[in-house]
DNA sequence: ATATTAATGCAAGTAGCTTGCATTAATATA
DNA sequence: TATATTAATGCAAGCTACTTGCATTAATAT
């Protein structure tokens, strides 16, 4: 996605495409996993200051350009959203290395809504899977 | 479960019988549903600071009493899990109210790590559903 | 009864994130 | 194109959940 198409995209949201939302637009888009506000801040090299990557970032998920994802540590991760499809992810508990994992079965909400006794919708669900990357399985058995 | 049979769960984990820890277990075995630090720190009234609420519930989960949940705020949860199959939650999303999800397809693990190319085992995956609980869905109607 | 050491309380510290506010710059309007 | 408007920003301060250090206490071993 070039710039301009960027600037496009920010605008048919209602932003205004300033150099630091397109940078972190940019960042989000050159990674194939989700990034930590860390390692996006990196990307960026001060576009934006923490405070407004944050800010950036969660109008991005109201505007529905953005997904957060929570992989069971304290931080956020952030991965583009447009046209990339819901999907879940693998995390390797020694390196943190993450994998996205295509697909997903329509069927789980379905099937946890049926079994709730209280709830009357589901409106969505996080799977995250965890595991070991084989880099780090073979550093475990040497 | 009565006190000398956490006394005895207890002891057998190697933990101390102390106040503290037996309080922090009849807490959680009060609990249908995972509990926050806060609500469990309430429960306990004291007879634990904060401080070594975080601790033993640590302590707890590095020895297979406890488990620990994330549901995509900040927050940790805990539940008791002796005796306690792995199962799933919804959250609502209005009001925070938990509840369990009995049941987990055995095969999610096993499509996850098919799929997956840089990954050679899978220990464990969080799901998590989240949804409106009936009361708040009728407060939204109203 | 005493020795040992896990467990505790308290205080200080940290990480990730949020908020307030004056300033800057992107867009709308003349 | 110049000016007005206001979204976006940088910086500083603040907040919440959680962690760590250490002297003291109390549960268990002897």
């Amino acid at each position: 996605m070039k710039t301009s198409d960027i600037t496009t995209l920010l605008r048919a949201k209602g932003f205004r495409a300033t150099q630091g939302k397109i940078a972190l637009i940019a960042a989000l888009l050159d990674s194939p996993s989700p990034e930590s506000i860390e390692t996006l801040a990196g990307k960026i090299k001060g576009a934006l200051d923490a405070a407004n990557v944050y800010r950036s970032l969660e109008s991005f998920v109201a505007a529905g350009l953005v997904r957060r994802i929570d992989l069971g540590n304290a931080k956020s991760y952030y991965e583009f959203a447009v046209d990339r499809k819901h999907h879940h992810h693998i995390v390797c508990t020694d390196c943190g290395r993450i994998e996205d994992v295509k697909g997903c079965s329509e069927a789980l909400d379905k099937t946890a809504l049926k079994a709730s006794t209280s709830f009357s919708a589901i409106q969505s669900h996080s799977l995250e899977f965890f595991g070991l990357c084989r880099p780090c399985t073979k550093k475990s058995v040497r």
